[in-house]
DNA sequence: TTCCGTGCAAAAATTTTGCATCATC
DNA sequence: GATGATGCAAAATTTTTGCACGGAA
């Protein structure tokens, strides 16, 4: 899906939930759709300063947690402390680089064999999370 | 491997680091061994405080910090901000349910298909969340 | 005795919230 | 025009740090 459909898919979705449509929170999302780097908060609402100097920090943090309750982006979790967060949507893994922090999406082509379902617990996503060292870090 | 040799390969990794072993260390060492429940921070010092009450949070911020680096325990990420802290040092994954936030420690009998290299990216260890919602939050 | 580790308190960093104003619908 | 979103600043929360003292080696 390109960048053009996923902000009309936002613009349905927010309409759907009676959300009001800003230029910070396309921004914002904007941000996201267009970065592969899962950036924290922080590192989105310096991007956004860049174009929209007026933007406040309380409002990247407001809107994350609102594309996150609407479905349209991911909380995730890697090294370090920051929360970082991921628009994109399609079933894909990460490798982290324990040396630099730097984060890469991973697909893979075989399945990854895991159930639906384990002790009466229903598993809706998996995450598989891959830890080890970048090429530019094995110098 | 039970808790008794769990604490004294504790003693020889900070022999060989030149750490000294304090009451403090192996107290926030013993609350991570005999929790299932990835604790965060405030949650070790928490059970610390009831036996030791003069400890303080800042030496478990440094002891947690410590025992990662030493390799006995990892630092995880779930759902939400907080960082928790794991002992359990063999191969195994984790269920965390997306509503009350608990999480379930969970070996997989076949094993995920996972290769140990990717683009040049050599794979350490693997960790798969499994997001979902548990037995008692289906009600 | 020598250091390293600790407690305490202060500082720094991160995240949330209240409220008046503003913009979208 | 009504309602909900925003910016700002303050508050709350979480984590780190400096320093003098105390305890482990």
């Amino acid at each position: 899906m390109d960048i053009k459909a996923q902000l009309e898919l936002f613009v349905e979705r927010c309409k759907e939930k009676k959300l009001k449509i800003t230029p910070q929170r396309i921004a914002v999302y904007e941000v996201l759709l267009r970065s592969k780097e899962h950036p924290t908060v922080e590192e989105i609402y310096n991007q956004i300063k860049e174009k929209y100097p007026y933007v406040s920090m309380a409002t990247v943090y407001r809107t994350v947690e609102i594309l996150e309750n609407i479905g349209l982006v991911k909380r995730v979790c890697y090294w370090g402390n920051s929360t970082r967060y991921d628009a994109n949507l399609e079933e894909h893994h990460h490798f982290i680089c324990i040396k630099c922090g730097s984060i890469r999406d991973v697909s893979f082509n075989g399945n990854i064999n895991i159930p639906r379902e384990i002790d009466g617990y229903t598993i809706n996503s998996v995450a598989v999370n891959m830890y080890g060292i970048c090429p530019s870090c094995k110098n």
